[in-house]
DNA sequence: GGTTGATCGTTGGCGCGGCCAACAAGTGGC
DNA sequence: GCCACTTGTTGGCCGCGCCAACGATCAACC
């Protein structure tokens, strides 16, 4: 990037600052995802699941905060790859059941590994304390926004 | 987006929290500024050269952290309103120099006022210590990859 | 029991933002 | 004069966050 030397005007703005450092975010977590062929709405989907158990796909959106439409895609891929089944829900036609696989438990939790490297790089330069004070005022500007 | 439960293991994730409050922070941006027409590259480069005065496209660039590309369609934009007006440098035949127009000004400084509705907006559930402890924090994140 | 309104999966599309590759024109160092 | 580099421009790619529309299905109500 090599932002040489950035208007003032926007180093101190908190929307700025926060684009910048998410993109900075996303590009390491990327990064990591890419080399494993997984994108940030893999993870989204597989940590719910596990999260959740077997899941529509509407809620499966609902929670990871994708929209049905991408869920479908995502779906699509994550099936082709073992790592999810979806299936006709037997008590509500409309929907299809997504299940975690054996093959998908084990690809999230290699994924767990590569997120949680981005995460320290991220933030290496924060000390302990910091990072946690970070998480906690984001997760309340979060909340106020929903 | 009405995120029903969201999976714990997102909402400790800083990476995850980062691109949601900045997903807040550049809707809220947006909405402001597509009230006026405009694009957040478009404030970038207006701030940029009110900031450090007539600046080539390249410069330009390096400086809001847009790609040279993307500054040409963004000057284009710009131009064609009036804000901004685009001429060859007689010192270097490579470059165009890029100058902000009275009106220019004026758009900016309208801006400027979307955007501390937008941070106002963004922020509302945060103390002014908090505001300020963020901005600290977001700053030392970013600096520490540049 | 049939009608009505909502929900679900799916397809297709849009715009922004961050990139990258290639090219012609021009510059500066050696 | 040659070479490496910069600059503006064009054109393209992908991820992400959306939205509209459609057929199928469900649930509630009369």
């Amino acid at each position: 990037m090599e932002t040489r030397g950035a208007p003032a005007r926007l180093r101190g703005t908190p929307s700025w600052l926060l684009n910048q450092t998410a993109t900075v975010a996303q590009r390491l977590v990327a990064d990591g995802f890419g080399a494993e062929g997984a994108r940030r709405y893999h993870y989204s989907l597989l940590a719910t699941l596990e999260e959740f158990g077997p899941t529509s796909q509407a809620e499966l959106g609902r929670r990871g905060g994708v929209d049905r439409s991408d869920v479908v895609a995502t779906v699509n891929e994550l099936s082709e790859r073992g790592f999810v089944e979806r299936s006709p829900d037997p008590g509500d036609r409309r929907r299809n059941v997504v299940t975690l696989t054996e093959a998908g438990t084990a690809h999230l939790r290699h994924l767990d590994e590569v997120l949680a490297r981005a995460q320290e790089a991220l933030l290496a330069a924060l000390p302990r304390k910091d990072r946690e004070q970070l998480v906690r005022l984001l997760n309340q500007v979060l909340e106020h926004h929903s």
